[in-house]
This record gives structure tokens, C-alpha cells and sequence, in this order.
DNA sequence: GCGATAAGAATGGCATACCAAAAATTCTCA
DNA sequence: TGAGAATTTTTGGTATGCCATTCTTATCGC
């Protein structure tokens, strides 16, 4: 476990802390540890091999990212997100990518719109092969796209954000949603507007599609099964 | 200085860091440190009475809110908002809160819709006195509480974080800004259209008042002439 | 006198030590 | 045997120390 650090992003310039926020965020996102799971500082630090102020220098960073719940006096849990925090955030994910959507109509090339297509197709590819992991992998990869062509980066900071708070949900509803043609369905519809550059059409059409997807959630969480090990790129184009 | 840490909340179950990190989150908002302007750990921490431990760690909270910016072996510095960056914080500002506005006109009680008017008329007597102060005040409570009528915990909390990044350059445009009957006649179209309770309507108006207001802002940015000490609340209902 | 460079001071990064609170365990007594 | 109290152990919070890098400044050479 501590050997595989340094997949993380090694950037010599950044610090400790940096590299042990990402190794936490990478497996908190891909639910190596389950919500509510405690994260004892001196362990951890053991077991990557450092001392412990990086480690809760990094549970603050992640803390402050909503990854993760430190109480005085109780230290740090993996962030528990109940039905209620889905909606809530689902919501405001669904309202950044419609506005994304719309500022992606004026700002993309037709070489983007292009590439969209292209991965629109790879998954639809995924879709016919019942493949569901490579089809999670590309439909998240088509939505950071067109979140990465709004060009405004503080949008795209907090959508990455808010996305991976979500992702561990995202990807256990991923397995079991049942209505899987519908989203592909909707997907097309996306596509189709955004081939057209019709701000508002890719917008309602994003917006609907997210919201659709996600409302129905209010029921009790999806059992804590683990994630198998994707080999998922978390974020694309940050 | 270090007699004032106490302002923030002075919560007994928080600890050393929070406390550290509410005092310094105070001061950078209300622009008592200047952008750009180096925070050395040290200094602080004996001024605080705090060691460097707290206060690196309230350093990576604050850097993660995107108010300070932490360069390796060069320390923390109070983050620089460029024009570019307020104008895309404030495009995500105003698609968050047209879509609390939407959400207001649902969530809210005919009391909330009362009280937001109470305050727009409070905001309109500040107009016509030419209280500049008290009309800012008033304008942000006003903003900050049809987020809050939401109900949406997360929209009301990016929001605020987003808000604090832009606070300082909202309140010297306050100051100077020449057009201030327009904005004044905008908020009367939103609270007519609250009180209608027209979800689209209001949305529109709060989007269009936002983003007149800010979207000429890629001009150079303001003088930095230093915020005067305003008995502002920061955030009214978080 | 001015610029480059080297020595010294300041500063940040990480590790460790110490303390207090909380959790777990064990011991005691009913 | 079981519940509760006391003790031990673990764990988090804060302070401090050491090292490496960077910034300052003063000195040396041109």
C-alpha cells in the first residue's frame, strides 16, 4: 500500500502534503475506505512513510474539499454522503453543467465538438458491449469535457469538486441502473444539440438528464458494496 | 492584533485551527491584508499566541477555499483575484444564484418573501440617503438570504466560499460604482418577480443584475485602496 | 561607485516530543 | 456472571526542534 504513493502526480516542486492529499483522495474517490471509516493519523502516516504533520495537513485540505469529516477531539472519517447530500449536490452539479453546456456552445471549436462526438460513439460502443465500466468511464469523460470547454476555471474547479464528492454514488448507481437506455437516449439528445450549438437546448437537455438521473435517489443509499478497481482517470482535463 | 482573534466565533468544541483560520478568513475578507501580501507563519503564530502547527494547518483550509495561495518553500501569500478571475467567480456566482432563486420561489414561506422585502426597503432607504455602507450591507444580506431560502445546503455553501473570494472587489466596486440607480431598479424587478413568485422570472432578473453588474469588470482591476472597517456581517445566515 | 557573489539571517517543510482526552481493557464487587 | 469503575493504551492537539532553501545584506572585485 505505501509503494503505490507516488501513483499520485509526482511533482517535485509540490510538498509532502500535496502528494499525501492526493494518495487519500485518489482512494477515498475510488472507496478504498468506506464512508465513516476512521483515518488514524498515525497509521496512515506509517504507512506511507511520513511523519504525521503532512497527514493532517492533508485531512484539513481534504476536509475543507468535503472529502472528508474531522470532529475535535475524534480526528478524521471518510466523508459520509447521505440521500439528502446527493440530491443537494446533484442538484448543483446539474446547474453547473447546464451553464457549462451553454458557454461550451459559444467557446468550442468544431474540432471539440468533434472530439464529444468521438467519445460520444466510443461509449455508445460500451453501451452495445454491456460494457459498464468503460461506459461510466467515457460518460464521465464527456461530461468533464464539456465542463473543461466552458473555458472558466473557476467553474471548472468547483464542478471537479462537487464530482468528486459524488463519483463513489455516481459509480455504485453506475452498476445497478436499470434504465440504462435512457440515459443513452438522453446522451444523444445531448449530442445532437451540441452539434447544433443551441445553448439552451444542451443546457435543458444536460440539466434534465443529470436531474432525472439523480432525483430519483431520495431512497436509502446503495449497499456499501466496494468498488472494483477501475482503471478510471478521476478527472480529465484539470 | 492578536487581542482581536476572539471576533470569530468563539465555539468552545472547535479547536486552535478553526479559530485561527476564522481570524485569518476575517481579515483577508474584510481586506485588512492585501492581495499579494505574504503571511509569514511565524509572525502570525506569535501574534496569535498560537505555534506554527495551527496556523499551517488553518493555511491549507484557507488555501483550499481558494482565499490564500500556498507556493512551495515560498510559503502563503493572500490569494490575487485578477479581473479574469472575477469575472468567471462571479459568472458562477450568478448561474448559482439564479438557480437558488428558482429554488427560493418554491421553498420560501409568504414570511421569508416578507422579510426579503423588509430588507429591500431598508436597502432602498440606504439608496436614498446615498449610505453607501449600509446599502452594500444590506445588498449582500439580501442576496445571501434568497440562497439561503434554497434550502440547498451545498449551493448555500459554495456559494458563500465563492462570495468571500469576491468580496473585497465587490465592496470597492460598491464605492465607486456610477450606476448605482440601475442596479437599485434591477432589485426592484427581482423582488417584484419574488413576490410573484415567478421561478424563471427571478432567475433571469438576479442573473441579468449579476452579470451587468460584474461582466464590465474586465477592465484593470480597482486601485487598492484599503477597505474602511465596516461593522458588516460577513455572511448573514450560514 | 556599481554589480556580482558569498556569508548570514530569516523562513518554510517535515519530524518528533509532550500532553490531554477518549477508547479499550481489565479488574473489582455485587 | 455481569455491570461498573479504574487503569492502561491509543489517538488527536499543540509546541518545538532541525534542516534545507530562499532572501538579505554586506563585502569584494572590477
Amino acid at each position: 500500500m505505501a509503494t503505490t504513493m507516488d501513483e499520485a502526480a509526482m511533482d517535485p516542486r509540490e510538498g509532502l502534503v500535496e502528494k499525501v492529499a492526493n494518495y487519500l483522495r485518489e482512494h477515498i474517490v475510488m472507496d478504498h475506505f468506506q464512508p465513516g471509516q476512521r483515518l488514524p493519523e498515525r497509521k496512515l502516516a506509517e504507512e506511507l512513510d511520513v511523519s504525521r504533520t503532512p497527514m493532517r495537513e492533508a485531512f484539513k485540505i481534504l476536509a475543507a474539499e468535503g472529502l472528508v469529516v474531522i470532529s475535535p477531539r475524534r480526528g478524521a472519517v471518510v466523508a459520509d454522503v447521505s440521500p439528502q447530500d446527493v440530491q443537494e449536490k446533484a442538484y448543483v452539479l446539474s446547474v453547473l453543467e447546464q451553464s457549462a453546456a451553454e458557454l461550451c456552445c459559444a467557446n468550442a471549436t468544431d474540432d471539440d465538438i468533434a472530439e464529444l462526438q468521438a467519445l460520444h460513439f466510443e461509449m455508445k460502443a460500451a453501451f452495445l458491449r454491456r460494457d459498464r465500466q468503460n461506459y461510466f468511464r467515457l460518460n464521465q469523460a464527456i461530461h468533464n469535457r464539456i465542463v473543461a470547454l466552458s473555458g472558466n476555471n473557476s467553474l471548472i474547479e468547483i464542478h471537479a469538486t462537487l464530482s468528486r464528492q459524488l463519483y463513489r454514488v455516481r459509480y455504485l448507481s453506475n452498476l445497478k441502473n436499470e434504465k440504462w437506455s435512457v440515459a443513452m437516449e438522453e446522451h444523444e439528445a445531448i449530442m445532437a444539440a451540441l452539434e447544433a450549438r443551441d445553448p439552451t437546448q444542451v443546457g435543458n437537455e444536460l440539466r434534465n438528464h443529470l436531474g432525472k438521473t439523480w432525483m430519483k435517489y431520495a431512497n436509502p443509499a446503495a449497499e456499501d458494496q466496494p468498488l472494483a478497481d477501475v482503471d478510471t482517470d478521476t478527472e480529465s482535463g484539470q
